[in-house]
RNA sequence: GCGACCGUAGCUCAGCUGGUUAGAGCACCGGUUUGUGGUACCGGGGGUCGCGGGUUCAAGUCCCGUCGGUCGCCCCA
């Protein structure tokens, strides 16, 4: 029998163990405690929609529909994609499910999204987002709280080196008279631009100005800008001064634009330079138009994404797990005292792990690597004794306990350790 | 979809202008120390040099193809 090549992974799928697998879910175990902090509810949307719902959430950007999306036929629902993204899913639950009745609604969520696209750094096929959205309100005091949910998730995660970029899109009035300048001034350029920007100059005019290529970059300098009506001016207005309510740090940046129809007012992104061509690290913006879209009535809504994978690869405190007790049993006769002690030393909500094979050295070294506080050796005479060697790992000192001494020894330890590692955090902030 | 670079041990890589038994560090296992870790010393297992073809007396090294990876462009909802 010939032996078949082993499985390889889907391109731009990854597979984590240990450390990085730990900074992943630290990521997200960050999320789920500022989210209460600020009131967001958990919201669950399925992993694949009707082709249609982001199709039609994306306009007429093909690109994205034809080359970008992960799509396949279903034996009876036609064509299905599996999610680029949370928001289009989560519109379209609120329109189908009954939640106007919440609004305003306040949701995050996280988990895997898809995307057909060439892998690069920080840009995989299957990744993975953090999501905040507000459905139903218009008041700029909620882009504000938002905002600032996403900057203090960046602090607390310890991220450092990030800036905010703020800018406004307007109102779908201010907006539409800019895209028409843009197309008249680009226009009057064209056979000076780039290859890429004149295709752009159909497509998506507002991103010849965000384009890398030098070529672009005067006519980009020295197009007009946004003149904004007396509304969108007062709402931009009561957003920033709610940001420096917050004592939230922002740049302006009236070159940070979206594509898309749908979007209106307040646009933003976190950007790093710590990931080469992929630096944001959390964006969003206000989508006021995008439930329209879907077919629903005028609901206005604001919301950012970030990329799980992005922040974890920007941690740069150690986030390792630790055990508390390793349990070492010597001999036949230990096995069951060890998982009698084991179990005692749980319900106190003390970490045990039993390492019941190999020689009595081997075993320390694999109880240090496990990074425990303690080793607890069991042999013959400790079974019959009931008092175990209780060996301090770091300083080395060894004393016989009973099970009760050892709880309490390990309750202490256990308390100063954590204390220690959360005041290390507070330290990262200055 | 386009471009550049890279594929040698489980991991990170060295291997000069082709030359005979393909190396190092880390990890793993064993010993110095039959029930005591982090250090040190000694020893050991492990490699179709991604795959296929070509050039050559000789290919890990050069050429072509192919598969895979990385980074960038496009795109970024």
């Amino acid at each position: 029998m010939t032996r078949s090549s082993p499985p390889r992974p889907i391109k731009g799928t990854q597979s984590l163990y240990g450390e990085p697998a730990e900074r992943f879910h630290h990521v997200i175990d960050c999320f789920d405690r500022v989210r209460r902090l600020y009131g967001f509810r958990r919201v669950e949307v399925p992993v694949f929609e009707a082709t249609g719902v982001f199709a039609r959430t994306m306009g007429e950007t093909t690109d994205v529909v034809s080359k970008e999306m992960w799509s396949f036929e279903s034996r009876s629902e036609g064509s299905v994609t599996l999610r680029p993204e949370f928001t289009a899913g989560i519109a379209r639950a609120f329109l189908s499910e009954g939640w106007q009745q919440h609004v305003p609604m306040k949701v995050a969520v996280h988990g895997p999204a898809f995307r057909y696209e060439r892998p690069q750094k920080g840009r995989y096929r299957q990744f993975h987002q953090l999501d905040a959205e507000v459905i139903g309100s218009d008041d700029p005091l909620v882009d504000v709280e938002l905002l600032a949910f996403g900057a203090q998730l960046l602090e607390e995660l310890g991220i450092e080196g990030v800036t905010l970029r703020l800018n406004t899109l307007g109102d779908a009035q201010s907006r539409d008279n800019w895209r028409a300048a843009l197309i008249e001034h680009f226009s009057a350029h064209r056979d000076e631009l780039s290859e890429d920007s004149r295709d752009r100059l159909e497509r998506n005019p507002l991103r010849i100005l965000d384009s890398k290529d030098p070529r672009d970059r005067p006519f980009a300098q020295s197009a007009p800008t946004m003149q904004l009506s007396s509304e969108a001016e007062d709402f931009f207005g009561q957003v920033r001064a709610g940001l420096d309510a917050a004592g939230i740090a922002y740049q302006l940046d009236p070159h940070l634009v979206r594509g898309l129809d749908y979007y209106r007012h307040t646009a933003f992104e976190f950007v790093t330079d710590r990931l080469g061509a992929q630096g944001t690290v959390l964006a969003g913006g206000r989508y006021d138009g995008l439930i329209e879209a879907l077919g629903g009535p005028h609901v206005p809504a604001v919301g950012w994404a970030a990329g799980i994978e992005r922040l974890a690869m920007l941690l740069d405190r150690d986030v390792s797990e630790r055990i508390e007790a390793a349990i070492l049993p010597m001999g036949e006769e230990a096995r069951l005292a060890a998982i009698h002690a084991a179990t005692r030393l749980r319900a106190e909500g003390i970490s045990a792990e039993i390492f019941a094979s190999g020689k009595l050295g081997k075993r320390m070294s694999r109880a240090d690597q496990a990074g425990a506080l303690a080793a607890i050796v069991i042999g013959e005479e400790e079974v019959t004794s009931g008092q175990y060697q209780y060996k301090h790992l770091a300083s080395g000192e060894q004393r016989a306990l009973d099970m009760e001494a050892i709880i309490d020894a390990l309750v202490d330890e256990a308390a100063e350790r954590d204390l220690s590692s959360f005041e290390a955090d507070l330290g990262d902030h200055d």
